[in-house]
RNA sequence: GACCCCUUCGUCUAGUGGUUAGGACACCAGCCUUUCACGCUGGUAACACGGGUUCGAGCCCCGUAGGGGUCGCCA
């Protein structure tokens, strides 16, 4: 099954590019990569992660990237769970070259396939009940073999079986021998074939199981390389053995390690954020949460942060690495914190307010959009999240009384409230430039002997409410003149 | 339990037999400064363990330990 690739002299593991493949020349095969979830819900982070590296795998390549819902269990999927997967890779920007594909459709060829393999003796009937199932696994594992259990239908004949009884198909797997997958990620790995035993491939109402849809699908879409995560490791071998039985040709596979928590545990719900929504919801932007992603589980030299060009341009199935990475939040925040300062003014503005349209008590009148715009520049340098982007934006839209902290209620002394008037008459008079405005202020602080910081913490403690702030000239602009002698007056009343 | 995979600073990683083991996040110190950030400078910090092979091993081999995955008529 495995074919020898050439290597480039720059990858780790045989080359996958069609470029170099023997036997496709260079014009034979197109890379196809899929994302294939199941429409639980959610779109989970690892799954997100799949996605981002099979679309950027096949953007590099020159391929096309496509999209599989596996929505063969009805009870679990829904239309809303289906759409909750597509919202999340437009959100995230991976796009895909055709309509999604859902395997609820095509059943009838999972079937066909089915008995094709029955017809060419590459499968079998089983007509073992579920009570049967379970006496023999518990044998299996009584007898320290493992969970896998041999049905006796593979060598009996069919019609010793009681009319009209209910039946399975099962592969017909080879006993002898080993199966070997050469993994693009993972490198090449073997199984003793007498580990391995004869799945079900078509279930006894006559739907087929996941291992043989997969197969099936992945074969008609003309999938190229199936890059998936680890946790489909093990059932490779058993998909191979599918495609040995009909004679199909092989794609390649490259198995991802998973993401697990920040503890290093499995992913769970005890983790709190672990779908793209959630970090939507809590303010992360979608190049940003990519980038991130990109970054747990492939490298490429000392590259940290990139653009979608350059991952598309850099990423290569042989920059994946081989073990489990943690959530860091930390570095998350670091990577937002990143791509919000690269980010377009009139964007944030729209997203802080969007973010700040969920908060009671604020003003959003016609000149919320003015003032956060025109402190963005300033707000986007202290901010990681578009949650604190907005906290920080907030005091711009708050109506009078501001809320005050309490360290910036100790600012407003009674000393620094009359200083408050002067510095508000001389401002009253002054040009609302930044440059304008530091001449001012300054101008103040030495008439009156006064260092500018004890001038500009109670006049930003007036001004906002709080001790932090953007610089005070900025927020001077942002407010207005008018705005500006009006929150002095309430703070120093 | 069986089978399979993994193991470089706390975290993400670079490293393909000869390196002062590099970068990023986090952390610490300093600079900048009207606050908070940003930025800049410097610092602490890693080859899981044990055997081999080799003149020489983070890199190759074998064990051990730890972690993970899979064993369904779920996907």
């Amino acid at each position: 099954m495995s074919v020898t690739l050439p290597r480039h002299a720059s990858c780790r593991h045989p080359c996958p590019c069609y470029k170099h493949h023997p036997k496709l020349g260079s014009t034979a095969m197109t890379v196809r990569t899929r994302f294939a979830p199941s429409p639980t819900g959610l779109l989970h982070i690892g799954g997100a992660r799949t996605a981002l590296f099979n679309y950027l795998f096949a953007r590099h390549h020159g391929g096309e990237f496509l999209l599989r819902i596996e929505d063969t269990d009805r009870e679990r999927s829904t239309a809303a769970a289906t759409q909750v997967i597509l919202d999340g890779l437009a959100w995230l920007g991976l796009k895909t070259d055709a309509p999604p594909v859902f395997q609820s459709t095509r059943q009838v060829r999972h079937a066909e396939v089915a008995h094709q393999m029955l017809a060419a003796g590459r499968a079998f009937k089983c007509f073992l009940t579920a009570a049967e199932l379970d006496g023999l696994r518990e044998q299996a594992r009584a007898a320290g073999r493992g969970m896998r259990i041999d049905s006796p239908w593979r060598d009996r004949d069919p019609a010793e079986a009681p009319t009209g009884a209910p039946f399975a198909i099962r592969l017909r797997a080879p006993r002898e021998g080993e199966t070997v997958v050469d993994d693009l990620v993972q490198g090449q790995v073997r199984v003793a074939n007498a580990e391995l035993d004869d799945m079900i491939i078509l279930r006894s109402d006559g739907s087929p199981t996941y291992q043989h849809a997969v197969v099936v699908d992945d074969h008609d879409m003309g999938i190229t390389h199936v890059i998936r995560g680890d946790d489909h490791f093990t059932n490779t071998f058993r998909q191979v053995q599918v495609y040995a039985a009909m004679g199909w040709e092989m794609p390649r596979f490259g198995h991802v390690p998973l993401i697990h928590g920040a503890d290093g545990a499995k992913l769970s719900k005890r983790h709190g954020a672990q779908s793209v929504t959630d970090f939507r919801d809590m303010g992360y932007l979608p190049e940003a949460l990519c980038n991130y992603l990109l970054r747990l589980g492939w490298g490429h030299g000392d590259a940290e942060i990139l653009s979608r060009e350059q991952a598309i341009a850099l990423f290569d199935i042989d920059g994946v690495g081989r073990a489990p990475s943690r959530m860091d939040y930390a570095k998350l925040a670091h990577v937002n914190g990143v791509w919000i300062r690269a980010a377009d003014n009139e964007r944030l503005t729209d997203e802080v307010l969007h973010f700040l349209a969920d908060r009671p008590g604020l003003a959003l009148g016609p000149d919320a959009a003015g003032r956060i715009r025109a402190l963005m520049p300033q707000l986007k340098e202290r901010a990681k999240t578009l949650v604190e982007l907005a906290d920080a934006a907030s005091f711009l839209v708050h109506p009078l009384p501001l809320p005050m902290a309490p360290k910036a209620t100790a600012l407003l002394s009674a000393e620094n409230r009359l200083m408050l008037r002067e510095v508000a008459a001389a401002l009253a008079t002054t040009d609302f430039s930044p440059a304008a405005l530091d001449t001012t202020l300054r101008a103040y602080g030495e008439r009156t002997g006064r260092k500018l910081g004890t001038v500009a913490q109670p006049l930003r403690a007036a001004l906002t409410g709080s001790t932090t702030s953007p610089g005070i000239e900025a927020v001077l602009v942002a407010l207005g003149r008018d705005e500006a002698l009006v929150r002095i007056e309430a703070a120093v009343a």
